[in-house]
DNA sequence: ACAAAAGTGTTACCGCTACACCCATGA
DNA sequence: TCATGGGTGTAGCGGTAACACTTTTGT
């Protein structure tokens, strides 16, 4: 790489990819796990549903950055939690061009998470990840690696909170965890309402507001809360914090 | 992005930014952890120590491709073990230009690993993780990156392996344990040989080989390997491999 | 014989699993 | 009052943490 003085700019011999990012946004509606897809407008694979997401631009901060401003080109998001994923590199993921992926994966609270009219009249839509269409490019790869992820991660990482809203109760939180993890039915452990309660709380760092939810025909469920700083301590002392 | 009928090309758009791969190159001597670096033989940064790695060519199959590809111009690399770390992609990482890094991490064994006189006249040598050098770049924020990922793999999956050869005494992969994770000194469950021993036994994936090393003043500690196929049965039934 | 490091077993405690009945609420 | 779903306690078992002495080997 050569500095040339008279364009004050380093010339660069290397080679320079396309480089996109792609979210695979989960929402949870209380049985199961959705993901956000986006019907393409344009070829290739016209009419056929992606992962929202596009190319980088000079001046996105960070791939991340990118990552949110595309998903803030379909969406009201506000508050979500988002983790890179992997990148995907192979050639011939794209007829156009070689493109280079940085793939997210991102959990929201699916109620708040109004799509808007997109530009180029896509359309957004949310699928059981159980029930997906026919998936431009690699993107069922990348989903699939997602949940692979994501299932990884709520053993060891409180996440799950991140699919429900600020205050949310027991009932609630279990279900995703059966939703992600999906034991076998004679799993009590897992599925078992008592042993579930206990191991949540006993973590120590989510809490009572004190507020039950009403409305329902049977008896009123608890709210709790994500206790940041009380999960900052356990993990800071090493808590095993596995579940 | 249009299609080009006279070129036969598509003509794109968007912006395309240098894409390079880095390796944090983790090494074991038996007391504690080391991170093979370069040196640096031209601007910018010249003289300075850096991660090895460079920029991704349009032949290279993949990221991952590209990053042996980079290790293999400086060693002699052939059984590794290597993960996709993270992306690294913020404004002004390098000054010459914008550069994306996808980074990986990897495990040898040290002794194997023979540095070759590399391109550019560039030198390679082993650091030790608690003494390393001024470094170019943000690779002092790689290889942070890099070892609080390396602390969580050590718990869950046996990763530590890699760092040894093929056939291993009990209290080498122990030394390995106790290095990457450095519990405190009263911590008996972690720093306790019995403890130690039995829990690794017990996950079932590691075998005696019969035999031993001899050539030590003291009595000769047992080999053992690891057994993947025991391994993959493990994970496949759902057994806790937490550490 | 001595120094250095590796091998090994037991006990007490804690935490987890399994399990079933009652309660609150709205219709 | 009925249907629905939420809340809650305990006992037995299993696994883990704490703990020290003996064995091997080379010098």
């Amino acid at each position: 790489m050569k500095y040339n003085e008279q364009t004050k700019q380093w010339e660069s011999p290397y080679w320079h990819p396309a480089l996109t990012t792609d979210a695979v946004v989960f929402g949870f509606d209380g049985v199961g796990l959705n993901v956000l897809l986006i019907q393409r407008g344009l070829e290739p694979y016209e009419h056929m549903w992606a992962l929202p997401g596009g190319f980088m631009r000079e001046d996105d901060k960070s791939a991340r950055d990118c990552a949110y401003r595309e998903l803030n080109e379909e969406t009201n998001v506000n508050d979500i939690f988002m983790e890179e994923l992997q990148c995907f590199s192979d050639k011939d993921r794209d007829p156009r061009e070689r493109v280079i992926t940085i793939a997210f994966f991102a959990l929201v609270v699916k109620d708040k998470y109004q799509i808007m009219g997109g530009d180029d009249a896509r359309v957004a839509k949310w699928f059981p990840v159980k029930g997906l269409p026919a998936l431009a490019f690699d993107h069922k790869d990348i989903i699939e690696t997602a949940l692979e992820r994501l299932r990884q991660r709520i053993h060891f990482e409180p996440i799950g909170f991140h699919l429900l809203d600020k205050e949310f109760t027991m009932p609630q939180l279990h279900n995703i965890y059966i939703a992600i993890l999906d034991p076998p039915e004679d799993d009590t452990k897992l599925r078992d309402r008592r042993n579930f309660n206990k191991k949540m709380l006993k973590l120590g760092y989510i809490k009572e507001t004190g507020k039950k939810v009403t409305g329902n025909p049977h008896r009123s469920p608890k709210l709790y809360t994500f206790d940041e700083e009380a999960y900052q301590r356990a993990k800071k002392i090493g808590m095993r914090l596995e579940f």
